[in-house]
DNA sequence: GTGTCAATTGACACAGTGTCAAGCCACAAC
DNA sequence: GTTGTGGCTTGACACTGTGTCAATTGACAC
């Protein structure tokens, strides 16, 4: 049964994620996360042709079983530009640490690997998107705040809600998530609204 | 002639230097250093117990010959907060990209090797007291925005001057270094000075 | 000459990825 | 019931890169 093909490989994606977030992105030898499926090391290659290819589709996984797409719908949904920044902040602040592990191994992953460095490229470029959505409407609204090209502004938040910028407040620094989300809010409205009262 | 270990120590540093910014911290393998360097492999060896050793010795070579202490003078000589947090964003966005090759190979080499990861902790943990001494400044002068903890905005500022961001900014981006200076601080301002004009 | 010391050569252990070939076993088709 | 077929297993092996070890060379110092 074809069935029984998609179990193993499923098998394999889950245990992929339950390594990886144990070990924060380090460790998570083929050889462990084939012992952590319950099959043998060869035939996690029979599912994927490599070590990159696996954490590409752990990727992939993450973001349909973590659904992706409904989280960011409010923001999308947003009446105004500064609603659309702050939910969008929200969002994917509250989505990083759901992916952190898996998301860390890809990171690395970069240094040996180029297919692993393309589909990490290609993440964050979809995360750009939001990003620049968010300097849209607000931009649209009037209300980006002088100095800014939509560019400019598009590229700052993008870097600022970078991975590492998370995993340096979070977990160097020890704050909540909570907190993190918070402040990236407020740094994002001072920084790019207008008039943003402080 | 201990003059002459000296000559090969620094022959080491130089080439590994030289490998590292022209892959951008990628590659760059013992071997290759070696032949860099024009002595054997082993020979290596016999001036650093490992990579990771010789990457940490690399690191506080270039810190010396590059000068980091004048560059930060200007910073710590401020009169006021503002000065001190824009001269030191000057000093830390400027001296980034001439380290960057190397910063990058240790900043890979923590995934494998604690000791790296404890000596580019160590290396940004100098950084931050250079961010907390701006914050401080900031704060004396009552000039920090409403909101922050002194510990907080030195968090923050600290995270975004990351070499993550600076790599994203100027490298995925396009931007110029004089295009990211420029930019960070004033979203510094923005986000730390209170009654900043914008 | 003898000692010392940096450096060389070449071999090897080890970890981890990826490949290959042979075989096992359950289940389906005829 | 035997013949496929497909998913999986076992075990061996190639390759890369790090780090270790031992024997040797060659220069310079006393």
């Amino acid at each position: 049964m074809s069935s029984e093909i998609v179990e193993t490989r499923t098998r394999i994606l889950e245990a992929t994620v339950r390594m990886l977030e144990e070990h924060g992105g380090r460790g998570g030898r083929m050889a462990d996360i084939a012992k952590e499926s319950g099959i043998s090391r060869q035939a996690v290659y029979l599912h994927f042709a490599s070590r990159a290819e696996l954490l590409i589709a752990t990727t992939k996984y993450r973001d349909e079983v973590l659904e992706l797409d409904r989280r960011l719908a409010p923001s999308r949904a947003a009446k105004s530009g500064v609603d659309r920044l702050t939910l969008y902040i929200e969002a994917w602040g509250n989505y990083i640490p759901e992916i952190y592990g898996v998301a860390k191994a890809l990171l690395l992953a970069q240094d040996t690997d180029d297919a692993a460095a393309l589909a990490w490229q290609d993440r964050m470029l979809a995360m750009r998107d939001g990003c620049r959505a968010a300097i849209d409407a607000l931009h649209s609204d009037g209300r980006l705040a002088p100095g800014w090209t939509q560019k400019e502004a598009t590229d700052v938040l993008w870097s600022m809600l970078l991975v590492p910028t998370w995993e340096n407040l979070t977990i160097e620094c020890g704050w909540s998530n909570q907190q993190y989300v918070r402040w990236m809010k407020t740094v994002a409205e001072r920084t790019f609204v207008k008039g943003s009262g402080d």
